[in-house]
Formats: C-alpha cells, structure tokens, sequence
DNA sequence: TTGTCGGCCATATGCCGACAA
DNA sequence: TTGTCGGCATATGGCCGACAA
C-alpha cells in the first residue's frame, strides 16, 4: 500500500504545525504508537465501521514508518497521513532518530500569531481588524510617514495558493486593517465569526503565510458552551447549499476505518488519516503515555488535571477533576478496552485565561478518558495530582 | 451491515428516474446480478484499492436484497445503494415480485422536460429561456390576459429542498423565461452551460420538481468531442476554491470498493453505490443479459449495435460498429476475466438526431466493452447484427 | 486598542425589449 | 421559436471615519 497522493501535496511542516496549532503531536518516524480502532472508528463520517472479522483488538502496537503532513482540500485543515506497521510487545526500542534539536532550531525560525474572527471581521463587505501584535511582529513594518501608511501583504495558505491584502493604518484613533482582498478570503474559505486566522511569518525569509482555524463546535462538551448555533448551515430550504459539508462530523470515510483495523489485525502496514481537532481523541498515542497510563492504579476519586491551550494558542489552562467512574467493558468485542475506560467530574479548576473556559466550570464533564480524551481547546496531557 | 442513512434521506424513485435519465437501470429487488469488482474499482475516487485476499473473481452472482434511490448531497447526483447477497450459481430462479405494471403506471405519472444550459441561461446575472413545449406541458398555465402574465414557481430539487422561480411571458416576440431566483439556483449547483437542468411535473398533484445533470467530460470518448474545458477549474492561484469537488472522477472511496470486493468475495452481504453516468459503466448487471453474453461467440468483426439515449433524453440513437479485438486475461489475478474483453470500431453510423452524436462519427471507439461499455448519453442494450 | 455602525461610492447583479438566427 | 446583446435600475460590496467599549 503506497501512501496515496490524491489529496493534495504535502505541506511544509513548520507551516502545518502553525497552523494545526502547537500543541498537537503527531509521533515521530521511527516512534512506537498504539492504535486505537475505537477511537478510529468515532472519525468515521457515518455510521459504525464494518469489521470484516470479528476480532479487532482495542489496541494495537505499531512503529510509524511515515508521516505526510496534508491539507484538507476542501476544509483547509491541516491533517496528518501516518503509516503503521504493527510490531509485537517485545519489540520496544524506539528507532526514533533524534532531532529534537533541529526541530526546536526550526520552530523558532516562524512566529504566528492567532485571532478568533470578530463578527465583524467575518462580516460580507467588511475588513479584518489587525490587532497591534500582529501588525507588529507577523506584518513588514508600513512606512508610516505616508499617508496613509499601506502596504499590499502577498500570504500563502495551507495549498501554496497566493492571496493578497491591503494593509493599511488608518482611522481615527488609528488602527490597523486588511481591506481589499480579506473579503474574498473570507466567502473562499467559508469563515464566520468564532472561526480563526492564523498569520505566520518566516523570520529568515520574511515569507508570510495564513491558516483557518474552524471554531470548534458540535461534539461533547464543545457543544454545550457554545453559543454560536449552526449559522453555516442551509437556512432556508433554499439555500446556496454551498456550506453543507459543514454538516459532517467525521472526516474519515467509514470503509477506511474498518480497512485500517481489519490490516492492523492482520499485522500489515496501514494507514490512517488524523485531523486533529479539539474535541476529537488522538487514536494514535505514543507508547511510553499509554504504557505509563496502563501502570496506573485507576480509581474513582483520583484527581487528575489536564493541560490544554485556548483555542487562540495564547496561553495554556488547566482543567483538574477527579475520576467518576473507571469502566472496562468486561464483556462484547471490546472487552478489556481501556478506550474512554475513565470519566471524570471537573471541580475547582482555576483558570489562567477567562473568556473561552469560564462556561466549562459549570458543567460536567462526560467524556470517558484514557489519556487524552478531555480535550477543549487542545489537551496536551493528563497527570495524576 | 446496515444500509447507512448518512448519506441523506431516500428520494421518490419516480422523481430520482427522472432525474437520472430515463434509460438508468437498476436491477429490481429480488433480482440476480453479476457484481464486477474490476468494474467498481473504476469508480474508484483515488488510486487502485487494496484488497486484503487476492482471489477476488472477476464477477460474482449474487441477488439484489435491497436498493436505495439517494442523492449526493453535494453534486446533487442521483445514485443508488444497492445491498447485495453473493449467491451460488444453482441459485438461479429470480425472486422479483413483478410489478412491471405498477411500474408503467407510476412513471406514466410525471412528465418532464430536458434542457441543456446555453450560455445565457448559465451566465450570472441572466434568466432562464424556457423552451414552449416545457412552459406548455410541465408548467401551469399562465394567466396570458395579464399584462404581462406572470406566477410564481415553487419547485422541489431532488433533495426536496424548496426554490421559488418567477416564470414571465413577456419580450418581443413573446417568450417563456424564469427571472427572479434563476441565478441563485445556478450558483448554488454551480451549473455551467453544457450542463441540464430536468423539470418534471406530476400530473396528479401537479407538484413540481427540478434536478440537474452535470455535463459529462472527462471520461474516454465524451471528452474528445467536447469543447468546452475545465472551466469550472479553479483558474487563478487566489481563486474561490468553491468548484474543486468537480475535478474528482470517480465518487466512490478507494477504501469502499476495497472493501465490497473482499465482502463479496467471501460470500457476505455487502453494499455498493452507483453513480449512473453517461460514459462509465454499470458494475451491477442483470445475471441474464451477463449469461446471455457469455454464451455468445464473440470474435473479432462481429458488428454489434448499441441504442443509447441522447443527452437531452429527447431521442434514442444508435452505434453501429465491428468488434475489433477480443482480450481475454490469460494470466494475473483477473485471469479470465470478461471485464472490457471487447473493443469495437465505430462505423457508418446512422443517428436520427445531429447534433450531439455527430462528433462521435469521426472518432474511433476504444472502448473495450463487455456488456454495456460504450456508453455516449446513455447506453441501453448492445445487439449483434 | 479595537469592535461596530452609518455614510457613501463603485461595482455587480439582474430584468428588460431589441434583434437576429 | 429562442439565443444573445446593450441599456438601465437596483442591490450588494466594500472603504471610510466616528464613536464607544
């Protein structure tokens, strides 16, 4: 099975990791993972996966053999392609080369700076308010001895396609703003209001690039703070009808999840696709988290809290809890599963920002964890308090 | 495995076999098919699928346990699901209820009409004409001693979603025309001209119902004679990216076909979607036109005649030509396979309509074809002469 | 510092009859 | 009968500073 190409070309990975958001880890080549075909299978854009043959393990111990780092073509999301090759238990040397020096060289080699669209951002004919920061450290400086101080800012996307803006200071009190060319790019990528930009600058180049971030809505908890209801959706009867991908949850299609378990059972190399998306569990962890959650003795009470970014990636909050409840299924085809095997109740969390968590204290939390469940905004890791 | 419903919700198989053209055939419930994997696989959106087990056979007898008539929800395409059950060969009574007759009353109640898009009814900011015979026999009549007579329009498209168009009689000379809501609809479908737009009227209730059909380009012989090109490509690096959907062939997942193929072979249930369009052929055949076909001695100047239906669904026209060559899989994993085992050279053709076939006349026709191969508008029978 | 609003201008949309194929 | 065009009215897009949060 050779990785496939149709879905477009590969994205440079410091861009794609800019945009996706920083918080999210896709495993290294060379790293050991487990594969959860649960946590596949809630991907999947309809109904449950057919298995071919009954027996799927919860879990499966993999070596990824490779990454490709995509864009959606129809989304702009950023997703990850990784190959698999099931390995057994005793086979537990990660062959990962270690680059983490480079990669810390070349991740500082862009700054980004992230903004939640206001509704008048995302408003048809209007323009998008450049907060000082950005205009600052992301934009070329305007020669503000002009008047007005403008400039026209050639940015690529996640494709490599170009887009063009004026930027201009102007106003009174001045301010910065995208004119011409944002609102093209608003209707092309199909943003609203609660969705976000990504500006992104390559220092050594200056070369600028943009992301779209989709606000996160309509799964678990997500879906009981926001307040923002289905505005992409057809309206009336007869609508454009040109957002209704908007409709699916899933990215993943049905067939290819119960294709990539069925090959994982059987100990052949596969291949999945992540979208990773706040609200969504990673199916595909490394070893040394599962294998240091799987020597815990869980129980209820225990407190645990969680790390996780806001969804702009300015700062980092913490969720804390205790566990609620520990269940192992003890019978059906996933008996012994430690998929979703927790679910907690959050109390007493004290939050670092305020705006985007402050309705998330009011309500309990329902998602069974095994590690990296408890996602809002992006989780980074769960530890035992 | 049950049929999913994600897809969206069934339409009324009246309506879908007008949309879809007169011609489709989709085997009837109870019915014996040959399913082709080889032929599926064609459908396919990306690359060839991976099937786990080799020995998939070239064609496999099995018995129509079910079908729905659905829409994509994007393309606003016709297709249906058809829920398949491998069977043995003894197997070989069908169990179809007969209701050939209920059948004949049902379709005797709606009537439609067939346009293909000129440039002004597809071109932004322009109306509709609508021809005399459509205006006369699917619309309501107008009230002609106003001034100008006018109604409104409320039509149903396949999804039964609702679009309202404003149908005047007015210019000099005198014509039918849709104005007000025209243009949206063609955005929101994102027709060009070249492609149709189907009206159907019930004639009990009267009721209204528009669908479309996507001009078809870019599959073996239909696109030598087109001239019009990509133009619903995106054309500039900055474009709107709202047309890309339009440069994928096949409509079905890799994985999906992959999938039905290991199922079938393996004598489970299985489902597959069909996309009846002009130019790809049908991978889901009535086991008696099959078995016809295989008991006959093809070779090579056997002239054959195939009836197909015009685009516009007006007329049926006619291929007459000579099979050419004869290819029968001597080796590999579709050793004997039928599939496409007959190419033919067109000749001396005679149609009883002139413009859309007469391209075809100069072309030499490579297709290999088992059954139901050249399809040009839509392919009906093959009979050898 | 930055989100939203009303004003105002430019452009695009879209209805029309004229005319010709 | 019906496809295309130019004219013209109107709607929308989109840039602007004012003002307030």
């Amino acid at each position: 099975m050779q990785p496939s190409t149709a879905a477009g070309n590969d994205v440079d990975p410091i861009i794609w990791r800019a945009i996706a958001g920083n918080s999210v880890q896709i495993p290294p080549v060379g790293s050991r993972v487990y594969y959860f075909p649960q946590g596949h299978a809630e991907h999947a854009n309809s109904g449950s996966p057919v298995f071919l043959s009954l027996a799927i393990p919860p879990f499966i111990l993999c070596r990824v053999l490779s990454v490709r780092f995509l864009a959606d073509s129809v989304t702009d999301e950023a997703f990850a392609k990784i190959f698999l090759l099931p390995i057994n238990q005793s086979d537990d040397n990660d062959v990962t080369i270690n680059d983490d020096d480079a990669d810390d060289d070349v991740e500082k080699d862009v700054v980004s700076f992230v903004k939640i669209l206001t509704p008048s951002d995302a408003n048809n004919g209007g323009g998008f308010s450049v907060p000082r920061f950005c205009a600052d450290s992301i934009f070329p400086r305007l020669n503000f001895v002009a008047e007005p101080p403008v400039q026209n800012l050639v940015i690529r996307d996640i494709h490599g396609c170009i887009w063009e803006f004026r930027h201009i200071y102007r106003g009174t009190p001045r301010r910065h703003l995208l004119t011409t060319g944002w609102s093209k790019f608003v209707n092309s990528k199909k943003l609203v209001s609660g969705d976000s930009a990504v500006f992104i600058r390559k220092t050594r180049t200056g070369e600028l690039y943009v992301g779209v971030r989709r606000a996160t809505r309509g799964n678990d908890i997500c879906q009981r703070w926001t307040s923002t209801l289905l505005r992409r959706e057809q309206t009336s009867s007869a609508g454009t009808g040109e957002v209704r991908w908007r409709t699916g949850q899933g990215r993943v299609a049905t067939e290819a999840v119960a294709q990539a378990a069925e090959m994982a059972a059987r100990g052949m190399a596969f291949e999945v696709s992540c979208y990773p998306r706040a609200g969504w569990a990673d199916f595909v962890v490394r070893a040394e988290i599962v294998e240091a959650s799987s020597t815990m003795f869980w129980t209820v009470g225990t407190r645990v809290k969680m790390a996780m970014e806001t969804e702009d990636s300015s700062r980092t909050a913490c969720f804390q809890g205790t566990v609620s409840s520990v269940i192992l299924p003890e019978s059906g085809p996933w008996r012994g599963s430690p998929w979703r095997m927790l679910q907690a109740f959050e109390h007493g969390t004290v939050y670092d920002t305020a705006l985007d968590l402050r309705v998330a204290t009011e309500v309990v939390v329902e998602e069974r964890t095994a590690l990296k469940q408890l996602e809002f905004g992006r989780l980074s890791v769960v530890v035992v308090i």
